[in-house]
DNA sequence: TGCTAAATATGATCGCCATCATGTAAATGT
DNA sequence: ACATTTACATGATGGCGATCATATTTAGCA
C-alpha cells in the first residue's frame, strides 16, 4: 500500500532513528536490515525503496545522527559531567554516536567515513568554542585532547567488566580534563 | 593426520597469532573461522579441536595478545611517539590491540570482557610506573588520562578520511599529554 | 611392533541475511 | 472519478559462515 509523500518522509526518518539506536546498541554487523525495518514498524521489503544497500543505510545513519547530536555547545563542565557518567556509559543506545560507532567506521564504506569526518570536525569546533579563554592554538589542542580522552574513556569504560575500574576511568578522566582545560602549563 | 604434541602447541599458538592480526585488521565479525585457520596454514576442520567456539577463540585471542603486548613499560616519551604516529594508525593489524579491539569487546562474551579488563588494569599500572615523579594519586590520574586519550586518538584518527585532520589528532593529543604529564596544574 | 587415541582434513548441514521479484493498494495528477 | 505511479508487503534466492560428522593418518604407549 502506497503512503503519502509526507508519511514516507516520516518513515524514512524513523528508519534512520531506530537504525542509529540499534547500531549504537549492538554494532553494525549485529543488526539486520529486517530488524531495523521491524523496529521502525515496517517490513523488510520496503527497505530498498529508501536505501540502496545496507552500506548506504549505515552511511546515512552516521550523517543523520551526527547532524542531530550537537553536544558540547554550551556549558563544557556540564557536558563533561554527563558524558563521563555511568549513565552515559550504560546507555550506549542513546548515547554519543562517536563513542558508540567510531571504531567500527574503519570497516565501513567511504561515505560512512566521510560522514564521520565531518561530524568530528564540527565537534572539535564546538568544544573549542566552549573552552575558556586561551590562545587559538592552545584552544584547539585542548579541544582535541579533551575530546579524544572523553571518547576513549567511554569506549574503555564500556569494554571492561569491573564496575569499580570502569567508574574510576570516568572519574579520573574527568579530573584530568578539568586540570588540562583550566589553564595550559607553560610548555 | 595426527601431529606431535609439540606441533599441536605450535599450531595453537600460530592460530592465536594470526587471529589477533586478522581481528585487529578487519574486526571480529569480518573474519571467519575458516579464514583464521587458513592463515595459520590449516583447514577449518581442526578448529574445534583447539577451541570450543568462535567466541572462545575471540576470548583466548584477547588474553593472548594482551599478555604479549607489554607497551609503555620503558620510556614513556618514546612510547607516546610511536603510539601516536601515522605508522601506528595505518597499521592496525600489528598495532595496539586495545585501540584495535576495545570498542568491539562490548559485544563479545564475558570471557573476552574479562580478558580485556585484566589487560587494561596492567596497562594502566605500566604507564603509571613510567610516569615522572608525582604523588600516587596524581600518577594514577595522569596514567588513566593519558591512556584513554591515546586510545581515543588512534581510534578516531583511524575512523576519518581526512589525513590532515587525522595527523592533527595524533600531534595535538601528543602535545596535550606532554603538557599534562609534565606537571599537574594546581587545582 | 602393533593398538589406540588424537589431530587434521574433507565434506555435510543449517540458519541467517542481504538482496531481488512480484503483488497490492492507495496517493497523486488530470 | 480514473489512470498511473509508487510505497510497502510477502515471498523467493543465493551465498556465506559456524558448527558438526566422518575419514585418515600418525604420535604415543604397551
Amino acid at each position: 500500500m502506497k503512503v503519502s509523500r509526507e508519511q514516507m518522509a516520516e518513515n524514512r526518518h524513523r528508519i534512520l532513528d531506530v537504525a542509529s539506536r540499534l547500531f549504537r546498541d549492538k554494532g553494525f554487523d549485529a543488526v539486520s536490515v529486517a530488524e531495523v525495518m521491524k523496529a521502525a514498524g515496517l517490513t523488510h521489503g520496503g527497505f530498498y525503496g529508501h536505501f540502496g544497500s545496507k552500506d548506504d543505510l549505515v552511511a546515512q545513519t552516521i550523517a543523520h545522527v551526527l547532524a542531530a547530536d550537537a553536544g558540547g555547545g554550551g556549558d563544557l563542565r556540564a557536558y563533561l559531567d554527563a558524558y563521563l557518567s555511568p549513565t552515559h556509559r550504560d546507555n550506549a543506545a542513546d548515547g554519543c554516536p562517536t563513542a558508540g560507532l567510531a571504531a567500527a567506521i574503519r570497516h565501513q564504506s567511504p561515505a560512512a567515513r566521510s560522514a564521520m569526518t565531518e561530524g568530528l570536525r564540527s565537534q572539535i569546533d564546538r568544544i573549542s568554542a566552549a573552552l575558556p579563554e586561551m590562545s587559538p592554538a592552545d584552544r584547539r589542542r585542548a579541544a582535541i585532547g579533551s575530546w579524544v580522552a572523553m571518547v576513549g574513556a567511554v569506549i574503555l569504560a564500556r569494554a571492561i567488566d569491573d564496575p569499580t575500574l570502569s567508574d574510576e576511568l570516568l572519574e579520573h578522566t574527568k579530573a584530568w580534563i578539568d586540570a588540562g582545560t583550566r589553564q595550559v602549563p607553560a610548555g
